[in-house]
DNA sequence: ACACAACCGGAATCCGAGATTCCACTTAAC
DNA sequence: GTTAAGTGGAATCTCGGATTCCGGTTGTGT
């Protein structure tokens, strides 16, 4: 493979990620091809179909995620601590949402992608481990669990047109609300004036 | 106008009204029509475009959210009380989840229709004096807004194809979290298993 | 019961967004 | 300098859905 291919490569994977995060799965794919500064053809060339280029981005989001979540385990505070940096960093703005969009991928896309599946079922389980954790330290509350968390996490990261546009504009606040729901204790100011 | 005609705009308005709160502002007519067990044809006579059409599910559910809070304050017990009766009384299960799809409604689409207007202000006024009473009576914290209560459900009671399966199928459950998450006390617990 | 205007349903037609193909033109690599 | 890999994007094809139109119905007044 020439190097300006493989350079294009990334390019495309990259700008999928991006685009899928604003418009969801089924967005043209022109729209992938111009992000990436490539064309119509130079796509269709490397990933013969959709579904080879979502399961190629699924693939990156979900490492980043790992990576994002070790970090935040890693650090020195309470593991409610972890979790809420974790939350936060998936919730800064400008972060690829990409959540929502993969999640309502159907099953065959990702079928025979072990790799996908398997960073995607680790991360699940640090995450859940970090969870127990924290719910053992008595400050998040037993009766939720990391579906609670994942699912949240899924809505309030999508695009903002499938969001209310304030609660698009400012996840963090929103989801700062639902974390304080989730602690066994009382509830923490929030950032914004509150309307 | 004949009877059958009347008859056939009620149905109309209704199906519509279910129709948008699944798909969107933007599904399909036909699927309205079929719907509503009338032809297209129908449809167009009744609501020469789309915008006339979504204006009037507008104002019928306008309506029924005034309604129902009514009902809520109306009841004895505290104003918290009154809030979640309300919430929950939204989330309800096959209650048309019309606020979503109208929220991202352009202006346009509204503007001249005072009617719709009017009642929507009153609506958030009152919602908001219920707030703050619940402020007051302090079992709800005082950063937050009635502006957050509404994007919030907003958020939870949009269609399922907007929402993590998980989510959308149980929305009461994060609707409670984030109830749990405004009030300046402890939490309470949940209906699920928790995970 | 009759006449007729108001109504109906839905087939037929129209339209635009986006997928996919194809090939003349570039350019990295040796 | 040669050439095979790589490129962009116009052209074509598809299909979902909007909108129109009219022959057939059905309330309604007499």
């Amino acid at each position: 493979m020439r190097a300006d291919a493989r350079r294009n490569l990334g390019k495309i994977v990259e700008a999928a990620a991006e685009i899928v995060a604003e418009r969801g799965v089924n967005a043209p794919m022109e729209l992938i091809a111009k992000r990436a500064g490539v064309g119509v053809g130079t796509l269709y060339r490397r990933f013969p179909d959709r579904d080879t280029l979502i399961a190629a981005v699924g693939d990156h989001y979900v490492h980043t995620m790992a990576d994002a979540l070790n970090d935040a385990a890693a650090g020195s505070g309470s593991a409610w601590d972890a979790i809420r940096d974790f939350v936060s960093w998936v919730a800064a703005p400008g972060r690829a949402a990409l959540s929502t969009a993969l999640a309502v991928l159907p099953e065959e896309v990702l079928v025979n992608r072990t790799e996908f599946a398997r960073v995607r079922t680790s991360w699940v389980e640090q995450f859940d481990a970090l969870v127990r954790r924290a719910q053992a330290e008595g400050s998040m509350r037993p009766d939720v669990g990391v579906e609670d968390l994942i699912h949240l996490l899924t809505v309030f990261t999508c695009h903002p047109d499938q969001l209310p546009a304030p609660v698009a504009a400012d996840p963090g606040r929103y989801l700062s609300l639902m974390l304080d729901g989730m602690t066994s204790g009382a509830a923490t100011p929030l950032d914004g004036s509150g309307a």
